[in-house]
RNA sequence: GGGCACGUAGCUCAGGGGUAGAGCGCUGCCCUUACAAGGCAGAUGUCGGCGGUUCGAAACCGUCCGUGCCCA
């Protein structure tokens, strides 16, 4: 504990000691986070003689708001770090945005649109202005959303990647690259949208079945004709060739011709090209090198013009009937004509065939002949997948390590230049004759007549794969970079691998000279409904989580998020189950409250184990048992398992029993009571703290209560203390079977809850002896002859040794009882057939391992007393 | 078309060669002075089908059926 942090709490003050009957989160939820904040409690100190623990958050997009996915994201990396900080780390997260160059220009130019305006009435000049503006009126709501989330962001240190510094640090490594000749200009078929009009790369475009149609058309005459096959009529206008498999008899004597190209008059060659697949169609293809990859490359390999016959909108360029037609109109326009010609051999419509949209604005995507930059990945890949490979950088779970590998393994060159006007303009100039020079950062561009910059800007993720390191100041050499480089872990979704985890991966190993950009890659899934359907706005499932946070809490959120987040799987979330979550921190306000109102107490030594109560070593020796689980699966990534353990070991062990036993010593006072106060303060100190993770708020509102103490946030993180009592949590167990007994018996009878029974308890040979207060509390059994009356016993419960006879006046209910201990002669009586058989099986007891013939003897030995046992107490009932 | 997951209670999911689990939902009783956002008790499964391995399979192997995702 810090010397800073005692008795100034921050919540109400310390000596209130007691607190409504309802947690109201939205009370105590934002005044707690601006406390923490201007606390400085999440900012990062790079001079501290801490081990550091960083963390960046994948940048989410300037234009986007808080979905339910950022809100799982993020309280996974809040409960890594916030745990972190409590274990003395220096711990850094590391918040910001990225620029989402697409995006973001679309949201201002739809704004533009609605003036009357497109951007190119602006100037280039004027509309990036208007985009930083649009940015510091609305973007970034998501900071604010990050907030109420509880997120303990650095946020002094805060950065966006068109930053001053973040554009210098792509600028420097771009002039690298560049230099290293692993970034190139090129003529290449691109992925073109239509409507964003720009290039993207191979990760932004989406595929699709789509219905569309397949027409078969006959290039030239009689003796020579051959059918190719298209879905894309229309590009027939650009064709250069026709192609065939070389071993392919059928057209072998074709190859070198020329045939007529239908409605064009154009003769094309025939050319044989081994990637044909002779087996697909009539095994002939038309080529159209300016329109299609894989058209492109047989261009290529023999020689073949590219004729561009669409222009960046998709509208026909090519002279004749069908100049100015959009594409989709081209295409029937096309085959109206080939039809009319006699030239369609066949038609299939609809034809369903995957087909790439663009992931941004979902037009369909069109390959398009362009000059772009690139990066030559070949290198980069490598060392990004060596690096997993080599166990410097683990992939979580590691079943998706195949994934990964799997996509940089087979990384194909990046196009990295978009048309765009925001975003990181390309550092190279071209001159008067030709000439092209990168310029780097601080350099003198080239100036005079004929010099001009590139237009084109680069991909936000080139400016994102920079992230782990751009924001600690690269390419300076900071003291954020020497402490905080690598970043122990990303956590990110698996759909993000290709996209983040790669190319930081591919950026860190290079501009760090082979220090990968974290260590641990953390993948989980994504969110989904509460019938595991995937959410989207257009399905109307989609939930934002600001209004389930105004409801139920951010912990409920938080916590629900947290409970479902198994490794790499995905999360189905649903507003029941964040009600539940909600019960659960008001339960947890409740125990506290109890507690509180009962003198709970952190201050001073526990008792030696010598001077406490069975009841207190049980719930001692299962609080650190607790402990050591939560840590272990922390460091496994097991959110899902950890917080179900904090949940059953604080609701079903402390709340549900401890809690009520305690009652008992609490009421009888003196020494017993005084340790059971400490005790009660122990573990709800310790529970409060392992679940503050994850629920920071309702956390921070019961310990600064609790312990007076300035804040949980800065607590120790528990540390199992070894503690274990085996005989004790025997003994409660023992306890907990004949309370269960005694209830289920009383419930079965019809008995009221709150019905006071006179009973006998025989406890003799049991451990019982010492409990039997706090066993007749939680069973309402009181002392025989309570009235002075004489006491008949009605019923009599033999269970784990101890008898317990009650006395229901006469009024028992023999039918219920008969068919009471029925069900659990029944039970007894499977088990002891199951158990028989097995040790009546040779290879059974020849071959299986001792400790588990031994444990079915056993249970043999239970089922046959068992039997005895009701045999007898069926016997013993009244006839009915 | 290639690859990878996954089929376990009504729903959503854990588990994983030796007695089938959780949350929510459901049934009954109860406002028992921390909590009805609660308490107590309870019901519910041929662990997708079929074969195989094994003393023993929900788990391991094969195969089929179904679902989802990624890549082409």
């Amino acid at each position: 504990m810090t010397e800073t942090n005692q008795r100034t709490a921050v919540g109400a003050p310390a000596d209130e000691k007691t607190l409504p009957p309802q947690y109201t989160p939205a009370e105590v939820e934002a005044p707690l986070y601006e406390r923490w904040v201007s606390a400085g409690y999440f900012e990062a100190d790079e001079s501290s003689d801490k081990p550091p623990y960083a963390i960046v958050i994948p940048p989410p997009n300037v234009t986007g708001s808080l979905h339910l996915g950022h809100a799982f994201e993020h309280t996974l990396i809040d409960s890594l770090t916030r745990r972190k900080r409590m274990q003395g780390y220096e711990a850094l997260w590391q918040p910001g945005m990225d620029h989402a160059g697409i995006a973001t220009q679309n949201v201002v130019e739809r704004e533009l649109a609605k003036e009357g305006k497109s951007r190119h009435d602006l100037g280039r000049e004027a509309f990036v202005e208007r985009v930083w503006k649009w940015k510091a009126e609305s973007g970034g709501q998501i900071s604010g959303q990050m907030r109420r989330l509880g997120d303990g962001v650095a946020w002094s240190r805060e950065r966006f990647t068109m930053d001053e510094g973040l554009s210098q640090a792509v600028q420097t490594i771009f002039k690298r690259l560049y230099d290293d000749e692993l970034i190139y200009r090129a003529e290449r078929i691109i992925n073109w949208c239509p409507r964003c009009l720009t290039a993207i790369s191979d990760i932004e475009v989406e595929y699709q079945d789509d219905e569309g149609e397949l027409v078969s058309i006959r290039y030239g005459e009689g003796e020579t004709a051959i059918v190719v096959a298209t879905t894309r009529a229309e590009t027939m206008l650009g064709d250069t060739a026709v192609a065939v498999h070389p071993d392919d008899e059928r057209y072998r004597h074709l190859v070198g011709t020329e045939i007529e190209l239908p409605l064009t008059g154009r003769r094309i060659p025939v050319v044989a090209d081994a990637h044909v697949d002779p087996e697909f169609g009539t095994g002939a293809v038309k080529v159209t090198p300016a329109h299609d990859p894989n058209d492109f490359e047989i261009g290529r390999r023999h020689d073949l013009p590219s004729l561009a016959v669409l222009d960046e909108h998709g509208v026909i360029t090519a002279h004749g009937p069908f100049l100015g037609l959009d594409r989709f109109e081209a295409r029937s326009a096309i085959v109206a004509a080939l039809r009319v010609d006699g030239r369609i051999v066949a038609e299939k419509r609809p034809y369903v065939h995957s087909v790439g949209h663009c992931s941004r604005c979902k037009t369909t995507i069109e390959p398009r002949l362009s000059m772009q930059w690139w990066v030559r990945t070949g290198p980069l890949a490598e060392a990004a997948s060596k690096a997993v490979r080599d166990g410097e950088v683990a992939i979580h779970p590691k079943e998706m390590e195949s994934r990964y590998f799997a996509w940089v393994d087979n990384l194909h060159d990046w196009c990295i230049s978009r048309q765009l006007w925001w975003g990181h303009r390309i550092p190279v100039w071209y001159g008067p004759d030709g000439e092209m020079v990168c310029v780097g950062p601080g350099e003198e561009p080239p100036s005079g007549e004929g010099w001009h910059q590139e237009t084109d800007v680069l991909d936000t993720w080139f400016s994102s794969g920079l992230w782990p390191f751009s924001t600690m100041g690269w390419p300076k050499e900071t003291p954020s970079l020497e402490k905080f480089y690598p970043n122990a872990v990303l956590v990110t979704g698996y759909d993000i691998l290709f996209f983040w985890v790669v190319r930081m991966m591919m950026f860190g190993l290079y501009a760090m000279d082979g220090t990968p950009p974290f260590r641990t890659v953390a993948l989980h899934g994504m969110v989904r409904d509460q019938f595991g359907k995937k959410m989207s706005k257009s399905f109307g499932n989609a939930v934002n989580p600001l209004d389930w946070m105004d409801a139920y809490g951010s912990d409920a959120v938080r916590f629900t998020l947290a409970r479902g987040a198994n490794p790499g799987v995905d999360v189905p979330i649903g507003e029941d189950w964040v009600q539940g979550s909600r019960n659960f921190c008001n339960k947890i306000w409740n125990a506290t409250r109890f507690a509180l109102m009962n003198g709970a107490t952190v201050e001073g030594p526990l008792p030696e184990a010598a001077e406490l109560s069975p009841t207190d070593r049980w719930i001692l020796s299962r609080l650190q048992a607790t402990v050591a689980e939560v840590d272990a699966l922390y460091e496994d990534y097991q959110f899902a398992k950890l917080s179900d353990a904090l949940f059953h070991f604080a609701w079903d062990e402390v709340f549900d029993w401890y809690v009520e036993l305690s009652k008992t010593t609490l009421n009888e006072g003196g020494a017993a009571a005084d340790a059971t106060r400490r005790v009660l303060g122990e573990v709800l100190d310790v529970t409060l703290r392992l679940l503050h993770p994850v629920v920071p708020f309702v956390t921070e509102a019961l310990w600064t209560h609790l312990t007076g103490r300035e804040s949980i946030v800065i607590a120790e993180w528990p540390t199992d203390s070894g503690f274990r009592d085996a005989a004790a949590e025997q003994e409660i167990a023992v306890l907990q079977q004949v309370v269960t007994e005694v209830r289920r018996f009383r419930s079965d009878q019809g008995l009221k809850p709150g019905q006071k029974v006179p009973a006998r308890l025989a406890l003799e040979g049991t451990p019982l002896a010492a409990h039997e207060p706090a066993l007749r509390s939680l069973t309402r059994l009181q002392p025989e002859g309570h009235h002075g009356t004489a006491f008949a016993a009605t019923a009599s419960l033999p269970v784990a040794g101890a008898v317990v006879e009650l006395d229901l006046s006469g009024a028992i209910d023999v039918a219920a009882e008969r068919k009471r201990l029925q069900k659990d002669l029944d039970a007894a009586e499977k088990e002891l057939k199951q158990t028989t058989a097995k040790l009546g099986n040779e290879g059974f007891l020849a071959k299986a391992p001792e400790p588990v013939v031994e444990k079915i003897r056993a249970r043999r030995a239970a089922a046959e007393s068992d039997i005895a046992r009701i045999t007898a107490q069926l016997a013993g009932l009244p006839q009915a």
